[in-house]
DNA sequence: ACCTGAACACCGTTCAAGT
DNA sequence: ACCTGAACACCGTTCAAGT
């Protein structure tokens, strides 16, 4: 009658709101040899979206490589989305979560090995920064490495309200140039061509087009320094925030009086 | 024999490689009242798309929308895939490009006002963030926007390198950013909850659970004010490239001696 | 408790055929 | 030139049934 166990009553958003019944809960006792379980089936779906990809990736040929019929996997996962969230935590797990509290640590280096380790994450498992768009990437495994920066960064000097926002542009930094790197790698594979080739013939395709008359060269490839520099780029913002303003060099972007979301003008949604 | 049209020999990996046959160019005459013709049919799957969602997108739905059958979409559009990156250029095509050669213009507004109509777009079409692990985005608008704001980046004193990592950092940040807001968008209004109870469920879930022993407390939704505080970041970090040191406040981060991409330790892949 | 088989309601895409 | 219908090879998921 209250509102206690509101979980229960509302359609579920991510696996980890899930109450698994106790009875499909497997006793974790010795003889782990034979039959299948959740972790089992978590790791032949890592291993099968590794080597094939997220758009190939399906219950049934997940199954195949489990040796057992398509519908078997159905009484450990509800669903083909809770598997990929399961994979996706599955993997956040091998990342190593920074210590705010280790002594004689420079924020800078964890925040620069904290990212570095997750893009390195990301590239090996292309289809994991897919997945963002449409998962939560609440798990276990991702919450507690999240929470880790975060520590870092209220022990670096921020804010509560700072330290929210620092690790949103962290985050979507890394996972966003983790995706379109992942879309490039993808595209140019399957097309059997480098990524250089690639990244040519669409130069040169667009050299013969007249629209795009201004922009063709936007175009270009992820190269590899782009990370490094872009990474400096939004450690040195998180620093600016830390340690604003030592000897007045300009205004802060803060003080602008530009509001947060100005209003869209109403413009005509198709072309 | 030479390898001047290698574009032709290669599968495709953008519909902006396809070399169209000239037969299936409609005649952009005067009277478009019938029949379909590619725009027709790019402006109902961004209809489709914007009301639906990606997930629930499909051709033959699409075609039922446009009152023809399956396949007719097919004489216009040679994949699915193609049609989304043809709607996904369509919607940048409202983005207003930046003017780098504005005087008077004060380029950190012009970032600023570039950050804000971009993910004012994507949170228009939530879609489009999610379709940036699978295509490349090159098309003659996303081009033409990109171009802008890197000129802008050129005359705010950047050099190029510096103005490809910025523009990364800038992109990767808005991107993936929207990816992860809509994300929530989608998965709360699919299970028919508030943001607001979607995150409430899940922070009371995990504290019922021990694997979230370390973390829970990063588990929020993101708010509004995130992504201001978050773009302020990577603004201030574009603005450090531009003008570093003033007065020596620290090492500059590309002075420090660490390797772009240190060698990862071997790390078991799966648990 | 765990797994199967058949079935349902979909997909994207090809291809021969119509007009 | 443009559109259709039937077909192919898949999907995710449900459900009754087996052991």
């Amino acid at each position: 009658m209250s509102d206690g166990s509101r979980t229960s009553r509302m359609r579920r958003t991510s696996v980890w709101l899930e109450e698994r019944s106790e009875v499909r809960r497997r006793a974790a006792g010795a003889g782990q040899t034979e039959g299948l379980d959740r972790e089992k089936i978590t790791a032949a779906a890592v291993r099968l979206l590794d080597t094939e990809g997220l758009a190939k990736f399906s219950m049934r040929r997940l199954a195949a490589d489990l040796g057992v019929t398509a519908m078997s996997v159905y009484w450990y996962v509800d669903r083909k989305d809770d598997l990929l969230e399961l994979a996706l935590d599955a993997v956040e797990g091998q990342l190593e979560v920074p210590d705010a509290d280790a002594e004689g640590a420079d924020w800078r280096e964890q925040l620069r090995q904290a990212a570095l380790a997750l893009r390195g994450l990301l590239r090996r498992h292309p289809w994991a920064s897919g997945t963002l768009g449409s998962f939560l990437n609440v798990g276990p495994s991702a919450m507690s490495f999240q929470s880790g920066v975060r520590r870092v960064l209220l022990r670096a000097g921020l804010s509560e309200e700072q330290a929210d926002g620092a690790l949103a542009a962290f985050f979507s930094f890394v996972y966003g140039h983790a995706a379109v790197e992942a879309s490039w790698q993808r595209r140019c594979s399957e097309a059997g061509v480098s990524s250089q080739d690639c990244f040519d013939a669409l130069r040169s395709a667009f050299g013969a087009r007249p629209e795009y008359a201004a922009g063709s060269e936007a175009v270009r490839p992820v190269p590899e320094r782009d990370f490094g520099v872009a990474l400096d780029c939004v450690l040195a913002g998180i620093e600016a925030l830390a340690a604003p303003v030592r000897g007045g060099r300009g205004t802060l972007p803060q003080e602008r009086a530009a509001p947060v979301i100005p209003p869209q003008p109403p413009a005509p949604e198709d072309r």
